[in-house]
DNA sequence: CCGTCTTTGTGCACGCGTTCACAAAGACAT
DNA sequence: ATGTCTTTGTGAACGCGTGCACAAAGACGG
C-alpha cells in the first residue's frame, strides 16, 4: 500500500493538451472499473492496456495533472479517480437539455450512462406540438417555445442537438443566445458559433465513410497481392464521368 | 466554365493522410449540397467555409487526390463529388449489420442518412429471443445465433455494435471470426481486435466529459477575471479525499 | 541502514498535421 | 497574341503529439 503522499498539487493546471483531455474520460472509465473491483493500486502499464493506449503516453498525460503516482508501486486507484473527476469537472452537476426528441433524441434520453457521470437531463425539447407533455424516459417533453426559459431557469450550459440537419443551426443559435456555451451536435451539419462556444459533433455517416475508405484500401491491397503486380499504382484509371 | 481538363489521375493514391481521409466526408457533404443547388464550380475558399475548415488545408487535402482544380476558377462540383466518392469507396455498396437492437440500435436502423451513401442495412441482430422476427424500420430482427450465417451470406465487412458494454467484446470477436473487418462501436468499452481490423468508436459520454472540462475551465477563468487575481493558480487546493 | 528491484516522470527526437505565403497556371478581356 | 486578374498547388516553417529510453524515486527485504 502506498504510504508516502506528499504529492504536489498540480502545477500547470492551465496547460493540459487537448489530446490528453480527450483521453482522461477513457482512463476514468478504466479506473472506475478497477475501483468497483476494489483494486487498490494500478501500474501505468496495466492501466494503459485497459484503456488501450501506450503506457508512456498515459504517464505523460498524468504528469500534466501532477505527480500522483508512487514509483515502484503505481497509482492509487481511488485517488486518481478523484483527481481526474475533479479535473474534468465531474464533481459538479451538469444540467443538459436535449433538443429534438425523435428516434435518436429518445434513445439519448433513455441512455443510462448519461446520468452516471454528473450529467443530468434537465429537459427534453421538441418543436412538434403533438409531443408536448408526452413523457420520454420519464421526462415530459416540452415545446420549443419554452427553450429560453428552460435554459435560464435551470442554468443549463450544455445542449445536445438531435434535430434534423435543417433545424440545427437555428436551434444552435437559440441555445447560445439563451446562455448555452457547449454543444454536442448529432445533426450532420457544420454549426457556426461565436468564440467562446465549444461544439463537438458526432456523425455516424462520417465514421462509416472513413471505415469504407479503409475497407476499400484493404480490398485493393489484397487484390494487388493476389495478382502479384509490380507497379505501385493499382487503381483503376480515373475515367471522366459522363 | 472550365474547359481545360487534362487532369492527371491521382498519383500518390496510396498516401492519403488519415487526417485528410477524416475530412473527405465533410467536403463531400458540402459538395453534395452545392450539387443539389446546381452550382457548377466552387472555389477552395467558398468550400472551405461551407465545410468549416481552412482553405489552405482543403487545397492540400485535394492535392493528395490529384489536381482536380482549375486555377482562376475553382473546382468542378460534380467532378469532385465523383472523385471523392470514388476515393472513399462510396461508388460501391456496403452491406452493414447492426448488432444490439435496443434504444440506440433501433434509432440507427431508422436513420435515413444510413442508406444515402451506399450503406445498406443488411440485417438487424439481437440476442433477445423476444425480438426475433419483429420488424424494426421495416427489417425483421434476427436472432444472434444467425450472426455468422448472415455475415457470410451477405458478404458483410462492416459491423455496428450497439449492445451493452458487457457484450461488446464477445460480439466483436464473433463478427471478426465471421469475416467482418471494420467495426463501429457505440458501446463504452475498449475493443481489442487483431491487426487488419479497423475499429472506430462513438462515445457520447466521452464527448460530454470533454465539453464539461472546457465548460469548467471557462467558468474558472471567468471567476478569476472577475476577482482580478494575480496568481495563475486559480484551483481550489487539491485536498485528499476521505 | 543499505542494496535491490520496480515503476514513475520526463528529456529528447521524430513524424504528422497545419498554416502561411507565393509562384505558376490558366481563364478571360481586349 | 498579350496582359491582367483570380485561384490553385505546394514549399517551407512551425507546433503538437507520440514513443523511446533512462535517470531518479522510493518501496521493500534483509
Ligand atoms: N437516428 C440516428 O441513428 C442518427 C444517427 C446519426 C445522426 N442522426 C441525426 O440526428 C438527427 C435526428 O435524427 P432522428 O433519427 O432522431 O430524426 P427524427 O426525425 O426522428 O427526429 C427529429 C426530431 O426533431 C424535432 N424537431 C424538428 N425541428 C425542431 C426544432 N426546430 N426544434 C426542436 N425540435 C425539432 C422533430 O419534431 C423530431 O421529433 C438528424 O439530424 C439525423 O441526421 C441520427
Ligand atoms: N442510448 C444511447 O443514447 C446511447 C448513447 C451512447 C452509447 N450507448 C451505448 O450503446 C449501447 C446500447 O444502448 P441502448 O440504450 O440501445 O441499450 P439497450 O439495453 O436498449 O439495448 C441493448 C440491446 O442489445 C441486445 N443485446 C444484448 N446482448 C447482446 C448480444 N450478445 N448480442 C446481440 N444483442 C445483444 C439486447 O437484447 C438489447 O436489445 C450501450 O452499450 C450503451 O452504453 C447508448
Amino acid at each position: 500500500m502506498a504510504t508516502g503522499r506528499n504529492h504536489r498539487p498540480a502545477t500547470r493546471s492551465r496547460g493540459i493538451p487537448e489530446a490528453t483531455v480527450a483521453r482522461l474520460p477513457l482512463y476514468l472509465r478504466a479506473l472506475t472499473a478497477l475501483s468497483e473491483r476494489s483494486v487498490p493500486t494500478v501500474s501505468s502499464e496495466e492501466l494503459a492496456v485497459a484503456a488501450g493506449v501506450n503506457s508512456a503516453k498515459l504517464r505523460k498525460d498524468f504528469s500534466y495533472l501532477g505527480s500522483y503516482g508512487t514509483r515502484g508501486v503505481g497509482y492509487d486507484v481511488e485517488y486518481l479517480v478523484y483527481q481526474i473527476s475533479r479535473e474534468l469537472g465531474l464533481t459538479q452537476d451538469w444540467p443538459v437539455v436535449i433538443v429534438g426528441i425523435g428516434n435518436l433524441g429518445a434513445a439519448l434520453a433513455n441512455y443510462g450512462g448519461f446520468a452516471s457521470r454528473g450529467f443530468r437531463v434537465a429537459a427534453l425539447i421538441d418543436a412538434d406540438p403533438e409531443m408536448a407533455g408526452k413523457p420520454v424516459a420519464g421526462i415530459p417533453v416540452q415545446h420549443a417555445d419554452q427553450l429560453e426559459k428552460i435554459i435560464s431557469d435551470n442554468g443549463v450550459s450544455i445542449g445536445v442537438i438531435s434535430t434534423p440537419a435543417g433545424a440545427a443551426q437555428q436551434v444552435c443559435e437559440r441555445l447560445i443566445a439563451a446562455g448555452v456555451t457547449s454543444i454536442l451536435n448529432f445533426a450532420p451539419t457544420v454549426l457556426s458559433v461565436p468564440d467562446g462556444v465549444d461544439v463537438r459533433k458526432v456523425d455516424l455517416s462520417i465514421e462509416l465513410q472513413i471505415l469504407a475508405f479503409h475497407e476499400q484500401r484493404k480490398a485493393g491491397e489484397e487484390a494487388e497481392a493476389a495478382a502479384g503486380r509490380k507497379g505501385p499504382d493499382g487503381d483503376m484509371p480515373a475515367v471522366m464521368p459522363a
